[in-house]
DNA sequence: TATTTAAACTTGTATTTACAAGTAATAATT
DNA sequence: AATTATTACTTGTAAATACAAGTTTAAATA
């Protein structure tokens, strides 16, 4: 047995650096102290050090330029919902709320799925729920939820109000999300979703499908997003 | 004076492990060799062949196993732009047209620009055009490029047909694109873009605001493109 | 004073070495 | 024969070292 709170010290950098950038220790501009001084400060070398920092780039909290530093990026205040797993982390905590449509339910998987499954899968069933995210009160998201049956026991009877599906995942079945795929339409709103979201019936509203794979190999993850786009738009970085 | 041409090893070995995907000598499930295979293969070390297949992870083509491997990932069928710069790259150039609506003219910036422009922006002028991308046959998407006149020389002169906008910036003024922001957004079809896309009015269309950034600290290409996803997905990884 | 040069930073690339940890196939044991 | 343990692979983490290349500052020179 192995203990499962080592974190590698390139990933505790990476939580520091970016807690630190989202507290604002270091704004927007700012330059992050060089690697040499990173390796003095946290007692590591600099190909650790550049490993933490080259995450950081990546996930677009920092720009690297040779011969200057590392500048933290200008953090979008829209929502980043692109290139991160769920809502919650998207929009940050503070202003969603979450509205139950459809409790978690299991049920056979839909007949045409919008990505194929796997027999296990199949096999395993489907726990099916629906919610609306509120930001700032206003309902933006209209989230289809579909997740494999897998060793995932009494997740049925769980609390989801004002919480996050990943959250719970992380917490309670130790399922972390480790990337995915997506696809983005603009689609009319149906009466449904323009009365989820308070909307004119053919307002165009943003549709993306997701699958999402975990540290479980055989367990995805999939969601049917509906986002008003009027008055906040999707952002993302690449 | 240092010679342009060399190329790092890492980079080096992306593109050719790269190539190798998209040209299938590698396919979807194949187990790439081995880190040390590729040392071998290559006469690199291993942080320099794990440089290369970290961004090969990182953009998508492939998925590392510990203990297992490098697995070729599924590459998508669908329209890739949300993680590349430019539509050619997203679709590939086979079945892309291109058919130009404004050539590229020079023109004061928009008063109320989807981005803020520097100052120094703002005194070069933009150079303004508007496309329309094809593909096999149908018209797809509908760019509208704004460019600082910063060190361009002749760009409006130049042949912009079957073209990439960003293969002629390369090609003619070695501008590389190292990232940018986007956002997204659901709208309706204005007549204008309905007429150019061969849509019905008020058909959802997809709407992409996008800041580049380049090798140039003060260039920045800035794009707003129209898209008909009915048939095709815009898709993404993460 | 203005310009050029040099030095002292910064990040980028690359090698070498070592061990940890996950996976899969084999051999040994029951 | 089925299970368990071993072994040989794989990638992950981490250190120490070296030099290249871009940026900024300060010193030297005109």
């Amino acid at each position: 047995m192995v203990n499962p709170k080592i974190i590698p010290q390139h990933r505790r950098l990476y939580e520091v650096l970016r807690k630190h950038i989202l507290d604002g220790v270091y704004k927007e501009g700012d330059l992050l102290p060089s690697e040499n001084e990173l390796c003095q400060l946290y007692g590591m070398t600099r190909p650790t050090v550049r490993q933490s920092l080259g995450t950081l780039a990546n996930d677009g909290y920092i720009k690297k330029h040779q011969g200057k530093g590392s500048i933290v990026n200008n953090l979008p205040s829209e929502i980043g919902i692109l290139s991160v797993s769920g809502t919650t982390s998207a929009v940050g905590d503070r202003n969603l709320k979450t509205r139950i449509i459809v409790k978690p339910v299991l049920m056979p998987w839909p007949d045409e799925f919008m990505f194929p499954v796997t027999e296990l899968e199949k096999e395993s069933g489907c726990i099916y729920m629906e919610r609306v995210r509120l930001l700032h009160n206003v309902p933006i998201f209209y989230d289809i939820s579909y997740i494999a049956n897998i060793n995932l026991p009494r997740i049925t009877a769980r609390q989801f109000e004002n919480r996050s599906l990943f959250q719970i995942l992380r917490d309670h079945y130790h399922i972390e999300i480790k990337g995915g795929d997506q696809r983005i339409k603009a689609i009319h709103a149906t009466i449904k979703i323009s009365r989820l979201l308070k909307l004119k019936k053919d307002q165009p509203v943003l549709h993306l499908e997701r699958k999402m794979e975990t540290n479980n190999p055989a367990l995805f993850l999939y969601s049917s997003i509906f986002c008003n786009t009027e008055k906040y738009s999707i952002f993302g970085r690449f």
